[in-house]
DNA sequence: TCTGGGGTCCTAGGACCC
DNA sequence: TCTGGGGTCCTAGGACCC
């Protein structure tokens, strides 16, 4: 917590519905509903007029149906044009601070203490009337809410009290004034999950919240979550404006109008998901090592299958082909209702420069212990399921198809684990595939995991 | 014909290494 | 030979945010 209200918190107010309002002037002062228009489809955002009647953000565009009149125009989501808005305000911002941190494309915070401003109450106060008339002027009427205070949690909550166009400044030493008498939900990081559990024990409010103890929260809630929530309920938050921060992961998904069974359907799924991913990767110069397949079934039952290679990837039918292989180990009867594809583990290198770092530190491994491609390796007369091998030629999935359903489970720096879902029904010598590429060389000898 | 899509962070357990 | 603990990596799931 700072002594001056320095963290300024920006919320454009129904952003994508305001965008749509201002591109079209038929739509003013009338109820609009922007997002999925399919029979799966939900709110992205209800304008002020539709929320009047119950629309709202993460409902189904069904039930916002039912609920708003004859009029209500439902719009599908044109992000080109908001993002363009968007840039345009964060600009703005700049222009105040380089301190600047876009959380999403409606919300950012800026650190006024890197700008040259007038700290005081009626200074930033000033302040933010001025921002919010230029940033009306600039987008042509879209409006936003700003909170200033002495942290970014403060902020945040100021930016919520006034809304739709409000401009709240919480001065040094009302924090806690103005924190107490609000739910526990108007905390970042308190959900639904959170808010169950503390209600349960009788906290409602933040004030309420500010009456546990560290231990009692902890064990409530978690340990980080915990020692958060006792923090924020004392306004006691130093979190800093970031400007920049790196993604850590790259993702594309989709629900389909109708449960898909066909595997054909489902792999071509796979690879127009890996090939967003992948393009997305490649254009932002990044490659990750994790693999993750996201699955939702008819009952809306949803996991995860993830893989960690060796190498980095970017490349679509190599993320595919992982993928592929992931939903291969889970149950599609009846049907899947969302596919999903990310990458994780995220690296700024290229894929060649990337193993060029990690092959760096690896063991020296003598040309007579190295593994010939091709080379038979003695299996173990194992009859059970479970690790079973490990050959390792780097960026090279090791399948032996003398074992069927045998797939490449775990890998390390200098491993492989071939895991098999069933009991090996022929032990013996296995052959060692061999990698295409001239480059890969064998780096570990064979080694077994008991 | 309830329940999108893109993310972040945390937890817990197991494997593995020292 | 038995016992033990800490640290890291990986996987899976869950809560949360906009």
């Amino acid at each position: 917590m700072r002594r001056e209200p320095s963290i300024l918190h920006l919320d454009l107010d129904a952003f994508f519905a305001a965008v749509e309002q201002r591109d079209k002037p038929s739509l003013r002062g009338r109820p609009v509903v922007v997002g999925g228009t399919g029979g799966r489809g939900v709110v992205s955002t209800a304008s002020y007029e539709a929320r009047a009647f119950g629309a709202r953000s993460a409902m189904s565009t069904i039930e916002a149906r039912r609920l708003c009149p004859a009029g209500t125009a439902f719009l599908g989501t044109r992000f080109a044009a908001y993002k363009r808005t968007s840039e345009v305000v964060m600009a703005l911002l700049r222009e105040l601070s380089p301190l600047v941190e876009p959380v999403s494309i409606d919300e950012a915070y800026v650190d006024l203490a890197a700008g040259d401003h007038d700290l005081s109450v009626p200074g930033v106060t000033a302040l933010a009337a001025d921002l919010k008339a230029r940033i009306a002027v600039a987008t042509g009427g879209v409006t936003g809410s700003v909170g200033i205070g002495t942290s970014k949690a403060v902020a945040k909550i100021g930016s919520e009290l006034d809304k739709p166009d409000g401009l709240t400044v919480v001065p040094p030493g009302q924090e806690l004034a103005v924190l107490h008498p609000l739910p526990v939900r108007a905390l970042g990081g308190v959900g639904p999950a959170t808010a169950e559990r503390l209600a349960q024990i009788g906290v409602k409010t933040i004030g309420d919240l500010h009456r546990l103890s560290l231990v009692d929260l902890t064990s409530l809630v978690g340990q980080a979550h915990g020692a958060g929530l006792y923090r924020l309920a004392r306004a006691d938050d130093d979190r800093p404006v970031i400007t920049d921060r790196e993604a850590k992961s790259v993702s594309a998904e989709e629900t389909f109008a109708r449960d898909l069974t066909d595997p054909a359907r489902l792999a071509a799924e796979i690879q127009a998901l890996a090939t967003r991913v992948g393009s997305r990767l490649q254009r932002s110069g990044t490659s990750g090592r994790t693999v993750t397949l996201k699955v939702r079934r008819y009952d809306f039952s949803t996991l995860t299958r993830s893989q960690t290679l060796a190498h980095a990837v970017d490349d679509p039918r190599q993320i595919a082909e992982i993928a592929h292989r992931l939903l291969g180990a889970v149950d599609r009867s009846g049907g899947l209702r969302l596919l999903g594809v990310g990458v994780s583990g995220l690296s700024p290198y290229a894929q060649g420069d990337l193993f060029a770092e990690v092959a760096e530190p690896a063991e020296v491994v003598e040309p007579a212990d190295a593994v010939e491609p091709g080379e038979p390796v003695e299996l173990p007369a194992d009859p059970a399921p479970g690790p079973a091998v490990v050959v390792w030629y780097p960026g090279q999935d090791v399948v032996h198809p003398e074992l069927g359903s045998g797939w490449v489970w775990g890998s390390g720096l200098n491993r492989v684990t071939v895991r098999f879902e069933g009991p090996r029904t022929t032990p013996g010598p296995v052959r060692t595939l061999v990698a295409d590429d001239p480059d890969l060389q064998p780096a570990d000898p064979p080694d077994w995991t008991p």
